[in-house]
RNA sequence: GCGGCUAUAGUGUAGCGGUAACACUGUUCCCUGUGGAGGAGCCAUCGCCGGUUCGAAUCCGACUAGCCGCCCCA
């Protein structure tokens, strides 16, 4: 095959599309019911919202991003991840006016550079939820609750929600020095990854699934315990938020995100027993990433859910329908005549709201009366040479074969009371 | 970026050194104006390039892609 699709992208067929529609409509309606209002952005943006936003050091601005310079020397970033370009929108689009909370929804295309496996692709689909301006806790359960609530709604099971605290940039620096003067002691025994994010990005350390690690992790200071006041009295009231609603969760100490902007609360969506293929949802709060974006400091709480991962599952779990296409009447057509004058008969059938099944490049009779028993067919409309000459028309019903000429200005007429 | 496995019609498979087979799908015909059944035909330069060989889908090597792990994340 001479060409195919690039690596890690693939066409979306409309098993596929059906999925992703469900998905789509019942985040539009639970979107709908917590007044998220939907909103586009372009699908390329400025590289520094990126580098500046998702993080210098991230894995993602480190390596993964796919970025062009334009004919006029911008430097441009097929997007990676929304938050950044949502928050870009909400400066530029003077929302920072708007009563708080400000509630954005969204669904769209992310591409990374990464080796694609199961439930990972280069092009890859995310819908999020972003709220601005709110610092109350309680936003931080409603976005999870709201994510939740989409899974839950397509009937995925044993899912939990993993958090934890990564502090603000008042505690963080301080819990950070004394991992890393922890972690140097031990600094031999890390594996060679993290000896480099030592310096850089001490936290990720935590999140690293190396066996040699592992066990470094377990004699860590845990951030939990070096949060400030502020931090530790959200994270507390976040807690006793999620388990009144109903939602099941999990600490995990260990969980920090590879996105520089968090602060605070950061959790995962996960469905526990079964294949793991990695969070089908993850988000939190980011205090500082409006103001770092240029617009004015703004409090904010966000999160996103993959449906590629998502549409896998549902995949998995609906055993296969073979899903017969039908139809309830079909126009088979012989001849020139018939056939020119079959477009017009169409139209009309397709305004009153008939469905009118064909194969009009189709010449022979009986092969249009194959296609019309395979579509379960009730009737079908039989328009030769003769009938044509004569603006007549043969009506078949299927089942039995009787048939009958009627006038052709009558068949959507009779069609439409033979159908009742 | 690093590993493991794989690559034959649209789909699912067989073939394991002597120039492609089966099922389903599609399509044409048997039936120059009447379907559901039946029958016949057609639809593959065996992922790409190179090597070994008298001969390669089959063996070997590189490439490309896919799948699955790692990493990371959604």
């Amino acid at each position: 095959m001479k060409y195919q699709t690039p690596t890690g992208m693939r066409d979306l067929l409309e098993d596929d599309l059906e999925l992703f529609d469900k998905i789509l409509k019942n985040a539009q309606k639970i979107a709908d019911f917590y007044r998220f209002k939907k909103i586009e952005t372009p699908i390329l943006e400025n590289s520094e919202i990126f580098e500046k936003g998702t993080g210098a050091f991230t894995d993602i601005v480190e390596k993964e991003m796919f970025s062009l310079t334009t004919k006029g020397g911008d430097r441009l970033t097929l997007r990676p991840e929304l938050t950044p370009p949502i928050v870009r929108a909400y400066i530029e689009n003077g929302m920072q006016a708007l009563p708080k909370p400000v509630n954005l929804w969204y669904a769209g295309p992310c591409f990374r550079h990464e080796r694609p496996q199961s439930g990972r692709f280069r092009q890859f689909y995310q819908l999020g939820f972003e709220t601005f301006g709110a610092v109350e806790p309680v936003i931080d359960a409603l976005i999870i609750l709201t994510c939740y609530a989409v899974l839950k709604s397509l009937g995925l099971k044993n899912l939990v929600v993993q958090v934890n605290s990564i502090g603000c940039s008042s505690c963080r620096p301080y819990f950070k020095k004394t991992l890393t003067s922890h972690l140097k002691k031990s600094l031999s025994s890390l594996c060679a990854n993290c000896k480099g994010r030592l310096k850089k990005n001490p936290l990720r350390i935590l999140d690293c699934k190396e066996e040699k690690c592992e066990r470094i992790k377990k004699s860590c200071p845990q951030i939990l315990d070096h949060l400030c006041k502020n931090c530790h009295d959200h994270f507390k009231a976040l807690l006793e938020f999620l388990e009144p609603a109903g939602i099941p969760f999990s600490l995990n100490p260990y969980l920090v995100r590879g996105l520089d902007y968090y602060t605070k609360t950061v959790f995962e969506i996960v469905q526990e027993s079964g294949k793991s293929q990695g969070s089908l949802a993850g988000g939190g709060r980011y205090d500082d990433l409006v103001k770092l974006l240029g617009g004015k400091p703004t409090p904010a709480c966000g999160a996103a859910i993959g449906l590629d991962r998502v549409v896998l599952l549902l995949k998995g779990s609906q055993e296969k329908k073979e899903k017969q296409e039908r139809a309830d009447v079909f126009l088979a057509q012989v001849g020139d005549l018939a056939k020119q004058k079959s477009l017009i008969l169409l139209e009309s059938f397709r305004q009153a709201g008939i469905d009118l099944a064909q194969t009009i490049s189709k010449d022979s009779l009986s092969s249009q009366l194959r296609t019309a028993s395979k579509l379960e067919a009730q009737f079908s409309l039989i328009f030769g040479h003769q009938e044509a000459l004569k603006d007549q028309i043969i009506v078949r019903e299927m089942s039995s074969g009787r048939q009958k000429t009627i006038a052709l200005a009558k068949a959507v007429q009779e069609i439409k009371k033979r159908l009742k």
